[in-house]
DNA sequence: TAAAAGATCCCCT
DNA sequence: GGGGATCTTTTAT
């Protein structure tokens, strides 16, 4: 099938840790345009010091305490918005955050939504890019991966039988942990 | 009540 | 390669 199948609730509820470069080759279907996921990065609960879940649920990270394969979405640093696919148990407090995109389709629509971007590689090659190159905001907070206006597809292609690893990117604690992964080589990997 | 930091991006040099 | 933008949430006093 061309546009691929949404993938099943049960592919959430495992750990962040093993969703995640799974994750890498899915599509991203949002506002009338997709992408495929080529980095990621695992977020793993309230005993991550790195997780907005560090501490337990407060109103902002109040879905990634929600029920699986949801997308969290928050603001930061006063302009940004940025995506997660909520994973493991329901009240796991876990998430995956989506870091960059392959533009697939609706092309003209991400320029349109990312004046910024002069070529291609720049229209989804972060986390906060990608948000606005799909129209993505703060009212997507909570949506439904599965049946929702913000969907994640298998389209039949498979993850990289060996991704590429390191650590997070941007954060100033538990920065050792290799728990962000890309696709080697594809050229709208912020790093 | 105040202060600082933040899962970033963009433009300038 | 470096710094400013910009404002919510969190953390400290």
């Amino acid at each position: 099938m061309v546009g691929g199948v949404p993938l099943p609730r049960s592919f959430y509820c495992r750990p962040s840790l093993v969703v995640a470069p799974e994750l890498l080759n899915k599509v991203l279907v949002a506002g009338g345009s997709r992408g495929r996921i080529v980095e990621v990065e695992a977020y793993a609960g309230p005993l991550d010091p790195a997780s907005h879940a560090y501490r337990g649920p407060t109103a902002r990270n109040a879905t990634m305490f929600g029920p699986p394969g949801h997308l969290y979405v928050y603001f930061t640093y006063g302009m940004h918005y940025c995506a997660n696919a909520v994973t493991g148990a329901n009240a796991d407090g876990q998430a995956v955050l989506l870091r960059a995109l392959a533009p697939l389709a609706g092309l003209a629509r991400m320029h349109e939504r990312r004046p910024a971007a002069r070529r291609t590689i720049d229209l989804a090659s972060g986390p906060a890019k990608l948000c606005q190159a799909l129209g993505i905001g703060p009212e997507h907070d909570g949506t439904d991966l599965v049946r929702g206006r913000v969907r994640i597809l298998d389209d039949g292609a498979e993850p990289p039988t060996t991704p590429g690893v390191s650590t997070r990117i941007g954060i100033t604690r538990a920065v050792d942990r290799p728990w962000r992964w890309f696709v080697p080589g594809d050229p709208n990997v912020s790093r």
